[in-house]
Parts: C-alpha cells; structure tokens; sequence
DNA sequence: AGCACGCCGACT
DNA sequence: GTCGGCGTGCTC
C-alpha cells in the first residue's frame, strides 16, 4: 500500500486487511493505516509479493475515495517512468481540496471538549490536549484518521408541490415566476429564478404561503451543464476519422488548423459520448477550456452534460471531480490539473495544442512536472481508451514516436490548412536599424485600409540588453553575468534572472566610453518605434498588460497576439528565438512562425538576418513534413526524445557533498547503459549554486530508475536536496 | 563519563 | 515524512 507522504525515500509498505472489512479491499482502495504510531491515508495497490512483512492492520476503508484500478495502473506506471513519488501522482487523482487531518474522536479522554463522533482538526486537539496525549490517543484508537471532502455549501431551493393548482389568477407576478419554475422541471435555485423573473423575495414567500412552492435547502448546484445541441456543422468533417480513433483506442496525433481544433474537440467528444463512454479534454489554458466547455454545449447533441475543471473553479472544483468520477458529466474539459481526474467510464483522452509549454507544470511547482499529453497516453494505455493530440505542428517527441514498437502513435488524417497569407521574409543583413521600410510600409497598407496588425515581440520591456556604441561590450548584471535589460527606456536598468536593479547611463566597463545605448528588440522599444514612425499610437497586449488593444496596430508576446486573428501579423525579430539556446529552438521557431501565419489572414512578414533558414522557410510555405525531414534525424543523433530519455538533476547542497554524492554513490549504482554526466554548476546572484546532472537512456524506465535514486539518495543525505524531471521540453 | 549534534536507516 | 539509534567529538 502507498502512504500517502509525498517522498521518494518511502516504498509501499505492507498491511493486513481485517477480516471484517476485507470485502471490498483491492488496488485503488483508500485506507487509513498506522506508521510508526500515527495514522496516515494510503491507496491500496495490491497484494504484497512476499507476505508475512506485515505486522499493523488498516484502521479503516474509504470506499468513497478509492482510485479506479486502471487509473492506479495508469499512476504506476506515470510514477515508474517519470520519476515522481507515487503519492504525488496518487494525490492528482484524490478530491481537490481533500483535508488528511482530521481525526474522529472515537473515545474522548477525560477532560476532552469533544463527544465521541465529533471530526475535529489535529491542530485543534494538539492545541487542546498537546502533541504527546494526541501521539497517545492515535496510538491507542481514541481518535482516528478521517480525511474530509469539504462539504457542498447548501442554498435554498424553490420546489413545485405536487397537487391541486393553486389560483393565482389575481397575483400576476406570483403567476410568472411560478410559470417559469414548472417550465425549468419544477425546482431551482431560489436565487436562480428570482434573477431569472427579476421577482422579489415578496413573491416567492407569498407563493410559499399559499402551498404552491416549498423552499428547501439543497447543496449547491454543481457546474455540469446540458448541451443543448444545434449548431453541429463545426464537427462534421472530423466525425469519421474521430469515431475511427475513439473505436480503435490507443494514441494518434491529429494535425488539424488551431482554428479548426474545437470542432475536432467536439468530434472526439461525440465519438466517445455515442459509446456511452467519458472523454476528458485537456487544454493549456483555462480560457481556452472555458471557450471549449461553451463551444461543446452547442456542438454536441442534447442529452448530454459537459463541464469545465480548473483552478479558477475554486469550491466548485471538488464537485466537479465528484460528477466526473461518478459519471455524471459525460465530457468534462480541463487544465493539466485535470489531466488524473478519475473517470467513471473513460473513452477519449484530448490534448488540445500538444507542444504547449503550458501544459506542463515547472519542476518545483505545483503540479506534476509531466507533460500532460504524457499522462493521456500512460492513461489511454491504461484505461483502454484513445488519446488524441490535436495541433498543426505537434511536437516532435511526439510525431517522430510515430513508427516504433510499443510506444507506437498513430496519425490520422490531418487537415490543410485553410488559406494561407501571402508571406515576406525580410532581409536585415547589412541594416542596423530595428524596423525595415519594408515592415513600416506594410503597416501603413494594412492600418490605413481599417486592418488589424498584429506585431509579435517575445521580450517584455524595452531593451534586451545595453551595448557601448564604441566597443560593442554588452552591459551585464555583476551578479549572475547575463546582460541587463531596460525595462521601461528610463534610468533603471534590471536583470532578468535575479531581479537586481542598476543604475542606467554611468560608462563601459570595458573601454570607458559613456556611450551606451539600448539594443535588442523589446517589445516597448517595438512599440515607441512604430508609433514613432506611423504617426499613431499603437496598442500593447501582454500577459500583464493591456493598453489601446483596440489600435489597428499592436505590439505583443506570441501568446498574447496569437490568441487572436490579424490581417497582417510582423514578427520583427525572429532571430531572437531561431539563435535561442537547446536542441529545440527550430522547432520553436518553426511553430511561432507557423502559427503567425495561420492568425494572419491577408500578410505575414518576418524580419531577419537568415533570411535562408530552412525551418523559416518551411514555415513560411507551411511545411511541417520539411521540419520533420530536417530535424528528426537531429534529435536521433543527438539521443533526444524520442530516440532516447534524459533527466536533468538539480542537486542543491555544498559542492562536496554533491561531487561525493554522484561519484561515489550515484555511478556505481545506476544500471548499465545510463549514463551519468558530470555535474554542472549553475551560479546564481546572492544565492548559492547548484548543480545539475543529466541522465540519459535508451529507454525510459532506466531514466527514470536512476533520477529516482538521485532523488533518494538526496532525501536521505541531510543538507543535499535534489529536484529531477525525465525529459523536460527543453534541456 | 556525559552530552550535543548530525547522519542514517527503519518504519509495513 | 518522522523518529530513534549510534558514532563522533567536545566538555566537565
């Protein structure tokens, strides 16, 4: 059984099951168990493979909270090949919100302000009785582990009472708002129907007093909603090769238009939910899943419920994750949050915009650091349900898995795209200016026809980085080393890895001249230029900001402006992400350019200084079998992913104790065929470095068994912490 | 000898 | 994760 005590230093221990409670215990049960005399929460996963290890009994079954066997599976194998504590994954898949520290008083001690029953927290009783008199009653069973779901908050409900009509021929409000109750099935939400009429609370009492509505208190209303079926047509080109996924399970990447995919969504969801089966749509972003639960309701025949799950859900979330479980909504969409939510009769497995870094949470952040295209394909495996990873230019780890053996993906038909922009790719060889005449031109064009342009800057302040007009030196942060940036044009200048402010102006460190001026393409310094030179002010949309959005031309991050269609979109400085560090970058690029292109309706131009680069040139004419032919060879010759895995290891610690930890206890002890690099220190500002090792496999497992064992041998070492992650997007 | 501290392994 | 045992090294 796994406690759940999120560590990679506990195994699975063993217990036994008492007789009395033995039905009903198998993998995926919830119980509650004692270790080292306190009692803890834990899944069951199976039977121990050599009996007689256990000593303690199960204190209690949690039949209510138990995890579906298949999903178990799916969470050991997602924790076998990822290199995460199986309770963290375990926990992904448990109720949000689900507080572990409650105990029921079973037999109050003397002088307790608790009857027996009460469900009390432990810092309530550690507050009352003390640490040593609670270790004492959890050792003893006076009190018990009981983990609690939050409770649903109740609100009142207006219920028609059965029987003779009541005459309200001379109330013509009472009339209506009861008039509406009957139409909506007889019982709502009193708030929900007196917003709905515009009633008072007056007319409500009144028909209450009258016997024609009884006013109950009922838990809250879940957010699953009805679809309301309808406007179809979106779907219906992809409802053949989505019913062929869906019927044949396993894992298929589907290239399909960005603006195309929420009718392939509804496809997939139609095919599962025909089965009388769930599917569960995972998206990066909870706007794009809040646009997909409302395009879903329309999309998909009457009959059927959809709902949303994500942070912004707040209390709701548990509710939600109640419905899902027990198959009340037939499609629910999500965050990565949403990606272990236990399904009551899973069919569909959806990743909208496969390579979105979103997708993914950042090692050391909440959430698991997996990408969740992985844990739908773990879990489509699993659960004998398809999985279907929709974007037009999927990732290759992803595409290139397409011909192998077991981890085998297939691809379905993918779709052309629909209309594609005229394109100019703009020489800057032998220009030093930041805008082209070319670029400011097409501006012109398309802001005085009443057009939208779309400006894409992945940098955020004003400079990138401040050079000496004289030598060319680039100012940088003492510090960590990396150049500064101007944030606003002003007098500060800033570090963008540790946050350090420096004064702007002063001389060059190299050769002393005070001539120092801004350089990189920002995306303030992008926007002063262009209003500069087209006369008008131009709009700002970033993550954070959002200024004159309305202006027709705007200046953003790629996430922002391509969120939306333009007629031209500009990509000023293109060779900022094609010159980015990590074997990924042409992939990258290839992607931002492409999807440039698909939100341009009429133009995209791209300013660089290769103006030759094959995978700028793929893009521009939309060839991904290009990218493909060019950069998968790459990734096999490098043993990225898919040809082979890595981890990265991030020891923190002194430098001792991390070089005696790897050379002496980590390499002898990796299997064979595991590689170990030496480690890496990575220096930062005002804190101490860190360390980092790579690993690198074949297979996936091995990786996975040695970033394990750094993670162990990092939790049993006092003063070493480890953080690892099997094949991060980017290295 | 007596005690503080840190490392390491057990816990089922 | 949390605890206790034990070895090291220091103090009385």
């Amino acid at each position: 059984m796994a406690l759940m005590i999120p560590t990679h230093a506990l195994p699975p221990l063993s217990y036994l099951v008492p007789a009395g409670t033995g039905s009903g215990v198998g993998p995926g049960t919830v119980v509650v168990a004692p270790l080292s005399g306190r009692s803890r929460l834990g899944v069951v996963v199976g039977p121990d493979p050599e009996p007689g290890r256990a000593r303690e009994e199960i204190c209690s079954v949690r039949h209510d909270l138990s995890v579906p066997p298949d999903l178990l599976g799916a969470c050991l194998r997602i924790s076998g090949s990822y290199a995460v504590p199986l309770p963290n994954v375990l926990r992904a898949t448990l109720p949000p919100g689900l507080d572990a520290g409650r105990f029921l008083v079973v037999r109050p001690g003397g002088g307790w302000p608790w009857e027996s029953g009460s469900v009390v927290s432990r810092a309530e009783i550690k507050k009352a009785i003390g640490a040593d008199a609670l270790r004492a009653a959890e050792a003893e069973g006076a009190v018990t582990l009981r983990p609690a779901v939050p409770e649903r908050k109740a609100v009142e409900w207006s219920v028609v009472r059965g029987g003779a009509e009541p005459d309200l021929a001379r109330a013509p409000r009472q009339r209506e708002v009861f008039g509406v109750l009957k139409d909506r099935g007889g019982a709502l939400p009193s708030s929900v129907l007196l917003s709905e009429t515009g009633a008072g609370r007056s007319v409500l009492r009144e028909l209450a007093r009258r016997g024609a509505v009884t006013l109950v208190r009922r838990p809250e209303p879940v957010p699953v909603f009805d679809t309301s079926g309808g406007g179809e047509s979106g779907l219906k080109p992809f409802r053949r090769d989505a019913g062929r996924a869906v019927g044949r399970g396993g894992p298929f990447v589907w290239r399909v238009p960005t603006d195309e995919q929420p009718g392939a969504v509804a496809a997939v969801a139609r095919a599962a939910v025909e089965e009388g089966e769930q599917a569960l749509i995972l998206a990066p972003e909870r706007e794009t899943v809040d646009r997909l639960v409302r395009h879903l309701l329309r999309a998909l025949p009457a009959g059927y419920t959809v709902a949303a799950y994500h942070g912004g859900l707040g209390k709701d979330r548990t509710a939600v994750h109640a419905a899902v479980r027990d198959g009340e909504a037939d499609v629910v969409v999500g965050t990565r949050a949403a990606a272990l939510l236990p399904l009551a009769r899973p069919g569909a497995f959806c990743v909208v915009d496969e390579p979105d870094g979103s997708h993914r949470a950042e090692a050391g952040y909440e959430g698991l650091p997996i990408h969740t295209r992985d844990v739908a394909v773990a879990r489509g495996r699993a659960e004998g349900a398809a999985v279907v990873c929709l974007s037009p230019v999927p990732s290759l780890r992803l595409f290139a898995a397409g011909g192998r053996g077991r981890g085998r993906v297939g691809e379905l038909p993918p779709r052309a795209p629909v209309g594609w922009p005229s394109v100019r790719v703009v020489d800057m060889r032998g220009s030093g200016s930041v805008l082209s005449s070319t670029l400011l031109d097409a501006c012109r064009r398309f802001a005085g026809g009443g057009g939208r342009v779309g400006v894409i800057v992945d940098r955020l302040g004003y400079a990138a980085v401040v050079t000496c007009n004289r030598c060319g030196a680039v100012r940088r942060c003492p510090g960590c080393d990396v150049p500064l940036a101007s944030p606003d044009g002003s007098s500060l200048l800033a570090c963008p890895r540790c946050g350090r402010r420096e004064p702007n102006g002063g001389r060059c460190a190299e050769c002393g001249s005070d001539r120092l001026s801004p350089a990189g393409i920002a995306v303030e310094r992008v926007r002063e230029g262009l209003a500069e030179a087209l006369g008008s002010p131009v709009g700002l949309i970033t993550a954070g900001r959002r200024e004159l959005d309305g202006a027709p031309v705007v200046a953003g991050t790629a996430r922002c402006v391509l969120r939306e269609g333009w007629d031209a979109v500009v990509i000023p400085d293109v060779d900022s992400s094609l010159q980015a560090s990590g074997l990924g970058a042409t992939e990258r690029s290839f992607r931002l350019v492409y999807r440039a292109a698909e939100a341009a309706s009429g133009l995209l131009l791209v300013q660089t200084r290769a103006p030759e680069h094959h995978a700028l040139l793929a893009a521009a004419r939309g060839d991904y079998a290009a990218l493909v032919a060019s950069e998968v060879p790459r990734l096999r010759a490098a043993g990225y992913p898919p040809f082979a895995h890595l981890a990265v290891a991030s020891l923190h610690g002194p430098e001792e104790k991390v070089l005696r930890a790897v050379e002496s206890r980590l390499r002898p002890a990796v299997e064979a065929g595991v590689e170990v690099s030496d480690p890496v220190g990575v220096a930062r500002a005002g804190r101490p470095p860190y360390w980092k090792v790579l690993l690198r496999a074949r297979e996936l497992d091995p990786v996975a068994r040695a970033a394990s064992l750094v993670a162990r041998m990092a939790a049993g070492t006092h003063g070493l912490q480890a953080r690892v992650e099997v094949d991060p997007e980017e290295v």
